[in-house]
DNA sequence: ACCTGAACACCGTTCAAGT
DNA sequence: ACCTGAACACCGTTCAAGT
């Protein structure tokens, strides 16, 4: 008792490791380490890797705020900006999320819920999963570029780097972000249909 | 003589077998081995591995090709076309030029191309920057699964697995590509000066 | 059912030393 | 300037065997 592991255990452990130390930490010997456990004892609960991250990052997806707002225009920027902001909460949250995208089930309830809100806002469903899809794809490439370049910039701020003029820096913020949102939803916007 | 080698046929080299056998193929001591040569000494030319990578992402971003077309819709549909063409022509193409991506030259390029052609069509510096960061996000990410999904297919396609329904590869298509291109040209659009 | 122990087949990077 | 040889410190995955 107490000696048996969960599924559960293990993604609780990985995902504090994420955190600590980013992808490179998420070795399957760290892992098993942090429950005292042989590495290979992992393959008893997850068949690869792989699939240990995907559930991982369904386990991160998880927790994306529900969404209110007045507009459907509000609903869908501040969806956007709950997932960017769980991303940018785990170290390489957005890369691991972007890289585990293709074939997860939590990516597939993510893209549920902005094609619904699309759908009711008065979009047919093909545009609706157009724009969905355009949404995605940028809040994932955007947040992942944003997040790589402030981790660099961390670790060049310890070694003394001379200061990366930030022209480049000034390339991320929220208000950005927003702004690609907001051009989407313009793109969205035009596809409804006269009543 | 004969017995040296450049960056580029490191470059040319690595490619070759990029496009054999994909990322898992471009390991230090394969491309060293196609010049017989130690993996050590690719260090003499480059970094590290993730600066040839870098070098492997221009080149292959080099050759995307130059744009013609009546309407600046026209001319940025185009080259979005060409850029994914260039990325589905190498296995996990698509895969490597998105995670080169973060600081790299051909992608600055790149992205100048997309934000002078939005500044010509009348659009205020701030938003062709805007708009052509929405479009390098979804052609790269788009695409990166695209070719995912393909390649998984293929592999599965060899070990006779039940036809993999494509309800799923319905989501993949030059049209599905097209109406997302065509939805951010849209909020593009709106941002126009009225003259 | 759940895990150990040990091995297999790899990785990227460094560095003294050679020519 | 350009490369060798050898080592260092890692990886993911498999599998017989234990309990």
């Amino acid at each position: 008792m107490a000696g048996t592991i969960t599924r559960a255990d293990i993604l609780g452990g990985a995902l504090s490791l994420l955190d600590s130390g980013g992808l490179p930490a998420l070795a399957m010997r760290r892992i098993a380490a942090e429950f005292g456990v042989q590495q290979s004892a992992l393959y008893w609960h997850f068949n690869s890797k792989q699939e240990l991250l995907a559930g991982l990052a369904d386990h991160i997806l998880d927790h994306v705020a529900a969404v209110e707002g007045a507009t459907w225009q509000e609903r869908i920027t501040d969806l956007s900006l709950s997932l960017r902001t769980e991303l940018l909460a785990h170290k390489d949250g957005a890369e691991l999320v972007a890289t585990a995208f293709a074939f997860k089930l939590g990516s597939k309830a993510l893209f549920r819920s902005f094609a619904d809100e699309l759908s009711r806002a008065g979009l047919v469903p093909e545009d609706a999963e157009t724009a969905a899809s355009v949404l995605l794809h940028f809040v994932l490439g955007y947040t992942t570029n944003e997040q790589q370049h402030w981790q660099a910039a961390d670790l060049g701020a310890i070694s003394g780097e001379d200061t990366l003029d930030d022209d480049l820096g000034r390339q991320f913020s929220t208000d950005r972000f927003v702004r690609g949102v907001a051009l989407i939803l313009a793109g969205a916007h035009s596809r409804l249909n006269p009543t």
